[in-house]
DNA sequence: TGGGGTGATATTTTT
DNA sequence: TATCACCCCA
């Protein structure tokens, strides 16, 4: 497929800062494609001094496999397509001593941050109820590049603030101790380090010859800045953003972040793209018309050679299952009728909370779905305990890692015996790990103990060099044989099924692990390994999930960059789109463009659902119809339903009959 | 060590 | 109202 005039003008312009203006479904992976390819092959960069910087690892990986495609077999060798925080990562691993880290230091990941601000807030104020607003307090300021010394500065008056200023320099203390940084760091100190260090930030805009930038305006403070200073007074830079799609701001994005590109770089040029190659002309329309509503920087109408296509449809229910019932039943028979397959339906929704109605109707109509959100895999004890056993072999600092695989399997080593050594290498001021071989320690320590310590940490030791020396992953495999987990797993678990369960999500990790390995090439060791590993979620490894013929039911920000050819919008009412809480916040803009979000999901046709009640706390709760309706075009709109009232058992009953009805028509057709 | 009882919480989530 | 995390006790 070629390129249109807008997109082609945004390939090929190189003389300086470039925004470019990606409505939804304009064909924005499309053009970085383009444009890197362009910058290999016609303006002869090689690839290594190409940067190109997604927010996800799916993101990333698609841009990745859509290069190689257009590049036709020819390799992109040394191409960075990567997240902001595998960029920043990159950066922090080769200018560790100037950071004053200890090269192999660990990613901790947010749980164990958590953990370890419950660890300080216990110790210093024995409260750990405010743990999660301390946390995200700490990673705010970081994202917004602000140190702890600048936070004390920062927090006057609000009671978290007061306490997570006080928590953050003692945070960062242990985090240095661990050799470990958080997720924020990945862009914070490399950052820091820019800026203090202008020789070395010379090295990276040599390396970095040419940026380009996905979802723009997803980007907050530390991210910008970081794109700022890589891209330096060269301007070699393609930013590629829609601030229509901004839906983050609440974790800290800025959308402003594409005006302030303007204010810093007087030379930007801006070139839009409206041309949208998705949806058809009803549902621009709609999502025009909607999100006119909100004020914007840059004007951007979308527009389409598709055809103006169905009206779009609206459906009142009478309860939040009556909602489910006939989104289920409309999916049924349009299936039918039109002869389409389940994976091109959506159901989308404001909060996880909705999905439950409709996973139990589709369940119960034996209908195949994929479901969204979840548990993270490495949220998982199992994952995180063999994390932790990785991250302690390549790191023997990483206190936390140290701390939850100690006695995990059981080895006799408990509390007591923790807390003693603790004491100890606090007050030698060493590691946990180092401080079982201290002989000091013997005198603290009951003989079984302390042997028990210097065993474990010999074993560890063992393995480290085997994992050094011979194939990293065998060493891993070994470590799980030889610290017995598996019998643990089984001692640990409700019934057999979780444990076969739970340690077929450790072998998976392993045969992952393998896979990244190869993929990698020989020269990975096991602490590349593991510090990819750390960035990853292996659950968006996709393919399952696109190949297999499922509805999806995805919150609208799960949604983002994902298209339909049906899809229903449901739970279109006052105090959920928009949410209660931006209500009252008077912020309901990003609401809005969360609608607009979902209605530019859909290809072909549109249905917004909403209840007249809905069951909140056991009550059933009557419900408005969401302001952001009486906002599209009435003229586009047909609605239904709503109007009669009907027994409501013998219409539960009816809907049954239907819905089986409408199955047994399917599975015979 | 595990199960039961209790209390907090009910927007969105990636790395 | 339903769920879930966490705590305590047997």
């Amino acid at each position: 497929m070629s390129l249109n005039a807008q997109q082609r003008a945004a390939v090929r312009y190189l003389e300086g800062p470039l925004l470019v203006l990606a409505g939804a479904g304009s064909g924005k992976t499309r053009l970085i494609t383009h444009k890197i390819v362009h910058l290999i092959k016609t303006c002869g960069i090689t690839p290594q001094h190409i940067a190109a910087v997604t927010f996800t690892n799916k993101a990333s990986r698609e841009m990745q496999s859509r290069v190689a495609d257009l590049m036709g077999g020819k390799k992109a060798q040394g191409l960075r397509v990567s997240t902001f925080h595998s960029l920043g990562l990159n950066i922090l691993r080769r200018e560790t001593a100037a950071l004053g880290y200890r090269p192999n230091f660990s990613i901790l990941d947010a749980d164990d941050c958590s953990g370890l601000i419950r660890d300080l807030l216990r110790r210093e104020f024995s409260d750990d109820s405010q743990v999660k607003a301390v946390h995200w307090q700490i990673s705010s300021w970081k994202n917004a590049m602000v140190d702890a010394e600048q936070a004390l500065a920062l927090a006057d008056g609000d009671a978290v603030k007061n306490l997570a200023a006080g928590l953050y320099g003692q945070y960062q203390r242990h985090l240095k101790s661990y050799n470990a940084v958080d997720f924020d760091d990945l862009i914070f100190l490399p950052v820091r380090l820019f800026a203090d260090h202008p020789d070395i930030l010379d090295v990276w805009q040599n390396r970095i010859r040419y940026l380009l930038v996905d979802e723009y305006q997803d980007t907050n403070s530390g991210q910008y800045q970081l794109v700022r200073a890589l891209t330096g007074p060269r301007g070699a830079l393609t930013a590629v953003g829609d601030d229509d799609q901004s839906i983050y701001a609440w974790r800290g994005a800025q959308p402003e972040n594409l005006a302030l590109l303007q204010q810093d770089f007087p030379n930007l040029k801006v070139i839009k793209l409206e041309q949208n190659y998705r949806s058809t002309g009803r549902i621009l329309k709609a999502a025009n018309q909607l999100i006119a509503n909100n004020p914007h920087v840059f004007q951007k109408a979308l527009w389409c050679e598709l055809g103006y296509g169905d009206p779009l449809q609206v459906i009142e229910t009478r309860s939040d299952e009556h909602e489910a019932e006939v989104v289920v039943s409309e999916i049924l028979s349009h299936k039918f009728k039109q002869r389409t397959d389940y994976r091109d339906y959506a159901i989308l929704y404001r909060g996880n909370h909705q999905a439950r109605l409709f996973e139990k109707t589709l369940r119960e109509q034996r209908i195949p779905y994929f479901l969204s959100g979840g548990t993270s895999f490495f949220s998982y004890v199992e994952v995180k305990d063999i994390m932790a056993y990785l991250r302690l072999l390549v790191n023997s600092d990483d206190d936390s890692a140290f701390l939850r695989v100690v006695n995990v399997p059981r080895r006799e080593i408990g509390p007591t015996t923790v807390e003693k050594l603790a004491d100890y290498a606090g007050g030698r001021g060493i590691s946990l790990f180092a401080a079982c071989f201290e002989l000091g320690l013997k005198t603290q320590l009951p003989e079984r103990a302390a042997t028990r310590l210097e065993q474990f940490a010999q074993w560890l030791v063992d393995l480290g060099d085997r994992g050094q020396r011979g194939d990293p992953v065998a060493a891993v495999r070994d470590m799980i044989a030889g610290a017995n987990y598996e019998l643990w797993l089984q001692d640990n678990s409700k019934d057999e099924k979780t444990a076969e369960r739970r340690m077929a999500n450790v072998w998976e990790l392993v045969t992952w692990m393998q896979r990244v390995a190869e993929q990698a090439g020989e020269d990975k060791t096991l602490a590349d390994l593991v510090a990819h590993m750390s960035l990853m979620d292996i659950l968006d490894r996709g393919e399952e999930g696109n190949t297999a013929d499922c509805v999806h039911l995805l919150t609208l920000h799960a949604a983002k960059g994902l298209e339909f050819p049906h899809v229903f919008l449901v739970g279109m009412e006052e105090s959920l789109l928009p949410h209660r809480s931006s209500i009252e916040a008077g912020d309901i803009e990003e609401e809005r463009r969360l609608a607009y979000v979902g209605i530019t999901r859909a290809r072909k046709t549109l249905t917004f659902t909403f209840s007249a009640k809905r069951k909140r706390g056991g009550e059933m709760v009557p419900r408005e119809p969401s302001r952001f309706l009486a906002e599209l075009p009435s003229d586009d709109l047909e609605w239904q339903g709503g109007s009669r009232e009907v027994d409501p058992v013998q219409r539960q009953e009816r809907g049954q009959a239907h819905l089986a009805n409408l199955r047994g028509l399917l599975s015979s057709g």
